[in-house]
DNA sequence: CAGTGAGCGAGCTTCCGCTTGACTT
């Protein structure tokens, strides 16, 4: 019997796989990428024509291990990668790393995970495309050029530990500048009229709304308007109605389900593809990082089959659709039930809500337009050129709506939208209120989270797998954050007439609240101004799509990769190392005003350890105070006021057995210090107010709360404690913990069982000790 | 865990794209 070895990308693909293939066939997956360039340093070797050094990732040793032995004992290895730049280098990674015999190895793709398309790829092998690996080495050799360049300038001119590259250093700049546009931008208001009209319906009286084509700049005009129709008719000018259409969306995309669950469902980015992830490993659906928005035709044919059962077959309508997006590489499906038949699934909250989201989504791409009917009504007024509109809209046939309609970020339209009452040409039609409302135009959007993804996909930058990853990578480097912020309250005109009376009155609404969006730090401001100044090509929108281009080329085997970077890398090194000499420490300094009570000078500047006010001159004798902004504080908009308050603290509030009481701010927010002890402020104290009874009580709070924290002590040994920590119980040693071993009860351990524990088990790691 | 902000220098940070668990005090 010939033993054949198939490796594939993911574990799960490597199950269902396995279960269509005989039993000559052991399915393995390799977890991704195998190898990548060292990360100890460049690793790539500039002066020897960027030669890559590439290492096995730490983390997937122990599975190349496993399959070098497999592969041993295999007479055909079939490396089964995606199909795309990335796959294509996991397979020679796959052969270079297993040292794998060309004569024995078969390279096959498939894009879809049914029998027909692995049975088709096993009877059509193909060799390794070197074209697509060279492609995928520029790709992978400029991003770690680019990134291991920038990232340690960054380190000099601004703040250590902050990153750069050419995904994320766009993101961010698109935050920045979209809070640009909206510092910049000016509400323009204008007063747009509308009219409540009674209409005879059978029996019944109805309201017809309707608003005038045209708006009104100032408010004399506008009630000048109202005025002039105190006495005048109203008559239906023309009724028109026309048939229109819709058409359901696409299937989704990793890009267009974390769009919709997030304006659906209300999930974070993370959140989504966390979920989604659980549904792909229980076998619930396809794959969730995808840039395609093709269905199989099996996919297809149980769609059809599952609309004519549930809703008939006037409700078919099975489509093909094809990716719009820039630099799509449809390697997988789209992301689909992987059984449309069925309409629930059994788990938790979320993943039956995001399943129930994939399910309409793509039953509906299988079903009919809805028709519908749209009528404009036009109403004329005696004496004037000006008139009324109102517009309705009538389905006549559903089609796919009956299942699922794809939400937009922009607010919804006002107006009537429904169904109008009859009406007639030359009818004569009633006012009952006609209003002039004083309307601003609107500041643009602020990005949520799907939003960026959004606009990235647009861009061409970044891919389906690190999507979500960008979007915390750039708020764990505290370029932006994403907050909920209070709107401010405006004042507008509204004007009515009724009963040919007309009265004015200001009313009040709240404009800008912001829930989920992402907004710029000063970091975010200052780095992204700084890399714009002196790396505009990278930082140009089109950065990618150009290199993009070049891969392609390259993939074509029209390009050599090694001149491709040549061209790239030697005038983009010299601007970093001109950059390095001639550009000064970037610190956004700006002076704020001057302390009353001193007179010394105050300042706002990003420091070393992040945004911070100062009091005082730098090169005075007197060495000037500091103080670190609170979270949510930002240079760009802290008053004088906010300012001062931070030089408030530390303030001793009084004495307490015998020692001094002291409150101040660090960095995990403000605190209580007493014999070098600190109790956290909650939230709900101020800092700059709370008395000297209030912190006793937290002080003596604390006492208790680590009272109760003491499980078990020893008196043979003090250091040894049993605690009762955020996880459970947890044996304490000096600067160590050691887990409890299941089926122990923590309170009867003695100390022998203890020592016992700690003798045979390793401490557990701390993160602070050793990073991920 | 509880501030730091001069200057020196050791030793650290960092990219994008493929993939999952292991683990947290």
């Amino acid at each position: 019997m010939t033993k054949n070895l198939v490796i594939v990308e993911s574990p799960a693909k490597a199950k269902t796989i396995g279960g269509f293939l005989g039993s000559d066939f052991t399915v393995k997956s390799c977890m991704g990428h195998i190898a990548d360039l060292s990360k100890k340093d460049l690793g790539v070797d500039v002066e020897k024509g960027f030669e890559p050094n590439y290492i096995v990732s730490p983390d997937k040793k122990k599975i190349v291990g496993e399959l070098k032995k497999l592969a041993h004992d295999s007479d055909f290895i079939w490396l089964a990668s995606d199909e795309d730049r990335e796959g294509e280098a996991i397979a020679w990674h796959l052969m270079e790393t297993l040292g794998l015999k060309k004569e024995s190895t078969r390279r096959i793709a498939f894009h879809e995970i049914t029998k027909t398309a692995i049975l088709e790829a096993i009877a059509n092998p193909r060799e390794l495309d070197m074209n697509l690996v060279d492609a995928q080495q520029a790709r992978r050799i400029l991003d770690r050029l680019v990134g291991f360049e920038l990232s340690p300038l960054l380190w000099k001119k601004i703040k250590p530990s902050l990153s750069a590259g050419r995904v994320q250093s766009v993101a961010v700049r698109l935050i920045v500048e979209r809070e640009d546009e909206i510092r910049n931008f000016t509400a323009v208001s204008s007063y747009r009229i509308s009219g409540d009209f009674v209409v005879h319906d059978g029996k019944k009286l109805k309201t017809l709304n309707a608003e005038l084509n045209k708006r009104f700049q100032t408010k004399e005009e506008a009630l000048n308007f109202l005025k002039q129709c105190m006495d005048v008719q109203y008559t239906v000018e023309d009724v028109e109605t026309r048939p229109a259409r819709k058409s359901p969306a696409p299937p989704f995309t990793t890009s267009t389900l974390q769009q919709e669950a997030s304006r659906k469902l209300g999930f974070s980015v993370a959140n989504t593809m966390r979920v989604a992830q659980e549904l792909y490993e229980s076998g619930k659906i396809t794959y969730m990082r995808t840039d395609s928005v093709n269905l199989s035709d099996m996919a297809i044919a149980m769609a059809k089959k599952e609309v004519t059962a549930t809703f008939g077959e006037e409700y078919v309508k099975t489509r093909k659709y094809a990716t719009k997006t820039k630099g799509a590489q449809e390697a997988h499906e789209a992301i689909r039930p992987t059984y449309l038949s069925n309409k629930s699934i059994e788990g938790d909250r979320s993943g039956k809500r995001l399943y129930d989201l994939i399910w309409k989504r793509t039953i509906a791409s299988q079903m009919a337009d809805a028709e519908l009917e749209k009528t404009n009504v036009t109403i004329g007024i005696t004496g004037k050129t000006e008139k009324f509109v109102a517009r309705g809209e009538v389905i006549r046939f559903d089609g796919f709506l009956k299942v699922y309609m794809e939400s937009s970020d922009e607010d919804s339209t006002e107006g009537q939208e429904g169904v109008l009452p009859p009406l007639k040409t030359g009818e004569k039609l009633l006012l009952s209120i006609m209003t002039a409302q004083q309307k601003f135009t609107q500041q643009p959007y602020r990005y949520t989270e799907a939003a960026l993804v959004k606009k990235l996909e647009e861009l061409g930058i970044g891919r389906p797998s690190t999507y979500a990853p960008t979007i915390s990578t750039i708020q764990k480097r505290e370029y932006v954050v994403k907050e909920e912020r209070p709107g401010v309250q405006r004042s507008y005109d509204f004007i009515s007439l009724k009963d040919k009376k007309i009265s004015e009155e200001v009313r009040n609404e709240t404009v800008g609240n912001e829930k989920g969006k992402l907004f710029p730090t000063d970091i975010g401001g200052l780095v992204t101004g700084f890399l714009v100044q002196n790396f505009d090509n990278i930082m140009d929108y089109n950065f990618t799509a150009t290199v993009e281009e070049e891969f392609d080329v390259i993939a074509e085997g029209k390009l050599a990769w090694k001149d491709m970077l040549k061209e790239f890398y030697f005038p983009f090194h010299e601007k970093i190392e001109g950059a390095m000499e001639n550009t000064k420490r970037v610190k956004g300094e700006k002076l704020l005003g001057t302390d009353p009570a001193t007179g010394l000078n105050i300042y706002v500047k990003i420091g070393r350890f992040g945004p911070m006010a100062q009091l005082g001159e730098s090169d005075a004798e007197e060495k000037p105070r500091f103080s670190a902004l609170k979270k949510g504080q930002s240079i760009d908009t802290i008053s004088l006021e906010e300012t001062l308050d931070l030089f408030k603290l530390p303030r001793v509030v009084g004495d307490f057995e015998g020692t001094e009481v002291l409150v101040s701010a660090g960095k995990f927010g403000p605190y209580v210090k007493h014999k070098s002890a600190f109790y956290s402020l909650p939230a709900s104290d101020d800092p700059l107010s709370v008395n000297l009874a209030r912190t006793i009580e937290i002080i003596e709070l604390k006492r208790h709360a680590d009272i109760k924290k003491v499980i078990r002590e020893y008196p043979e040994d003090a250091d040894i404690k049993v605690l009762n920590g955020r996880y459970g119980p947890y044996i304490a040693f000096k600067k160590e913990n050691y887990k409890i071993p299941r089926g122990k009860t923590a309170a009867d351990l003695t100390y022998d069982d203890v020592k016992a524990i700690m003798a045979a088990n390793e401490p557990t790691k701390s993160k602070s000790k050793k990073k991920k």
